[in-house]
Parts: C-alpha cells; structure tokens; sequence
DNA sequence: GTTGAGCGT
C-alpha cells in the first residue's frame, strides 16, 4: 500500500489552491474601479479639507457617497404633521430667512407624508437659531435637526452613554417639564417624550440626553424612581435603537461590520466577482460596532466558501448586552484587514488569512452593500436607507 | 401604560 489516500488528498488540495490562484485577477483592474476620483460634492465649503482620511487605527478610507447630507444651510424637520402642506411648511420657515429649497418627503407607496421633510436657508448662517428654537407647524411640534450625519461628524458628535429613557411618565406632563426636572442634574442635549402619531398622545415615555456621563451618575445616584410631576417615574439607561449613539461617536448605521461579509466573500473564490462591486466602503467611521445583519451576510457568503469551513461564522461584532460569538472562524478573521484599504486587498486577502483584523471591518462597508442587501433587510429595520434605484 | 424617529429617487 504506497498509494496513501493522503496522497491524492494533497494533490487535490494542491489543485484547489491553484485553481485558487486562477480566479485571482489582476489587482490592478480593480485599482480602477476603486480610485475613481472622488466627486467633488463639497459644495458645503465646511473646511474638509481632504477626502482622504486615515482614522485613529491607521485605516484608511474614503470619504464619498454623502449626496444628501450636511449641505450647509440644510436641516431635517421631523414630526411634520401629515396635514402640513408643503406651502405652509416652507412658509414657516421662511420667516427665519430664505427658503433655498424646501420639501415634504411623501410616501409613494401609501400617498402620505412621511411626516418629515426637508428646508435649506440660502444663509446657513440662520440654521442655528433655528435650531435653538421651538417650532409648531400646524400646532405640531416639529424637530428640527441638522441633516443626518454620518462618519463626518464621528468625532465631534455628541453622543455616548449619556441617555436615559424615563418610563411611567403621566401623559400629562409635557416635554418641558421632563428637561426641566432633569435639568437639575446636569446640561441636557435633547429631552423628548414620545407620543403616539396617531393620537398625538404621549406614550408614557420619553428620553432624556445629558452633556455629561457625570450627570448621568448623579441622576441615577438618586435611585431608579424619581418622582416627577407628582408622579412616579423609572428611569434606566437608554437602549440604544438605532444607531443612536451609545457607541462610538454618532456613527449612525455605519455598515462597520461588514468585514465579516466582505470577508466571506473573500474566501470564496468568487471575490473577484464581488469585488469588482465592493470597493468603496463607507467605513469611516471604523467601529465594527454594530452590523449585526451585515454579518448575515458574511455567513451566507461562509457557507458557500464552504472551503474555509465557512459555516458557522455567524456574526460576531459587539452588540450592545456585551460579547458576541465570535466565531466567524476564518471569514471574519481574514479579511476584514484587507477590506479595510478597499477591496483591492480584499483580494489578496484571499489568501493570508489570520491576521484577525475584524475590528477593521469598517472599511470594507461596501461588502454587504453591494451583494448583501437582501440579507440586511432579513435583519428587520429596513431603514432604507439606501435605494440604489430600485423604483 | 415603560425603549423613540422619520433623512429626499
């Protein structure tokens, strides 16, 4: 018996590996499709200085893809009653300046406003008086903020552990009365209580965000009841729902995890059909935080590496109780380096794995994004987000 | 009564 199994075991491995190599195409191609120079959408003249930006673990990523966001001059209105016409809506504000443009979004689908909208002042210069007011519009308070923000502001943002969610509260007490009370203990960012759209009654809980963790402290040194407006109330730590900054500065739905999916592909050999699509990775913000669906994709992508022994990776990333599963075994672990300078070395990265750089994810964003959608919206909370154009 | 809300096809 010289004929060892072993044997033609290795030869086949060593014909997988080739084949491996086969399907590798030249980097360079790929180069092309990721250097495209970045489009020059700063029409915000903010001071960016460059779109090339290397966070504090040395990734380097791209700033693109922020259409939409953060023109100066520009605020979101949410809460916009279903009743307020764009008219009126624009007439609001005109009185705080010139309306550059202005809109209510309407749902296409159902016909109906979706309750916020947009207005830019032709001066910029007035949005923070806006901001600082109160508005009603059609004898509903609107919430004015300033466009959603995205990796631009991660570090300037305002955001850690510093909310608190009020429950118990009577649907009397109003807003004002809960940053009032809870003024007390420190300065206070944003207080809301919530109500219901349809009845416009408050729900019987709102959210309280505090400057300081410090006021935090002192607010909950006092126990968990506070008693407010006569009545009972509990308050606890605020879950975070979305993105809504519990976490690394306000890296909004940052697609962060996504290394895990770019990382299964990578180890299929199909990458090279992927990553003709991937590339461009918003990552920026570069926490591997959430992502938690993008990490479906990654799994997905695992198990048809099926090489790698693939399966089983099913995310790992932090969520917000604590520890994930790690296990993600290779896929996670490979590329998710790579990923980060932009798909290019996500090629390579076909290959050298272990370098367990997951927590780079980040930039490899554009993984999941491109080929993964269908699987992020399996995770629920379909924010939409992102609509490439489908209709 | 107890965990929000939404970011322009």
């Amino acid at each position: 018996m010289e004929d060892f199994p072993e044997r033609s075991r290795f030869d086949d491995n060593q014909i997988a590996y080739n084949g491996n190599e086969e399907f590798e195409q030249p980097p360079e191609q790929q180069y092309e499709e990721f250097e495209q120079p970045p489009e020059q959408q700063f029409d915000l003249g903010r001071g960016f200085e460059t779109n090339h930006n290397v966070d504090s673990e040395g990734n380097e990523f791209r700033d693109s893809f922020n259409h939409r966001d953060s023109a100066a001059g520009k605020l979101f209105v949410g809460g916009v009653s279903w009743e307020t016409t764009e008219e009126a809506f624009t007439n609001y504000f005109s009185k705080y300046g010139e309306i550059a443009d202005s809109v209510i979004m309407i749902d296409k689908h159902s016909g109906r406003p979706r309750g916020f909208g947009f207005v830019t002042f032709a001066d910029p210069g007035v949005v923070d008086s806006v901001l600082e007011e109160e508005h009603v519009i059609d004898g509903r308070v609107v919430e004015v903020k300033r466009t959603v923000p995205r990796e631009n502001m991660g570090f300037k943002g305002i955001s850690k552990r510093k909310k608190i969610f009020v429950g118990g509260i009577p649907t009397s007490l109003t807003d004002g009365i809960l940053g009032e009370y809870f003024s007390t203990y420190g300065s206070i960012v944003e207080h809301q209580i919530m109500v219901d759209h349809k009845t416009g009654r408050s729900r019987g809980f709102g959210f309280v965000t505090f400057e300081n963790e410090d006021a935090l402290d002192k607010v909950f040194s006092e126990g968990k009841i506070h008693e407010l407006g006569g009545k009972q109330v509990e308050i606890k730590k605020a879950e975070p729902k979305r993105g809504g900054g519990d976490f690394s500065g306000s890296a909004p739905k940052s697609y962060g995890g996504l290394g895990g999916a770019a990382a299964g592909y990578g180890a299929y050999n199909s990458a090279s059909r992927y990553n003709g699509k991937m590339g461009r990775g918003y990552g920026g913000g570069g926490y591997p935080t959430y992502g938690t669906y993008n990490n479906y994709g990654g799994n997905y992508a695992g198990s048809y590496a099926g090489f790698y022994g693939g399966y089983g990776g099913y995310g790992y990333g932090f969520g917000y109780g604590g520890p994930m599963y790690g296990n993600a075994g290779y896929a996670a672990s490979g590329y998710g380096m790579p990923a980060g300078y932009g798909g290019n070395t996500a090629y390579g990265g076909g290959r050298g794995y272990g370098n367990g750089a997951v927590g780079r994810g980040g930039g490899s964003g554009g993984g999941s994004y491109g080929s993964g959608r269908g699987y992020d919206r399996s995770g629920g909370s379909t924010t939409g987000r992102y609509h490439p154009y489908q209709k």
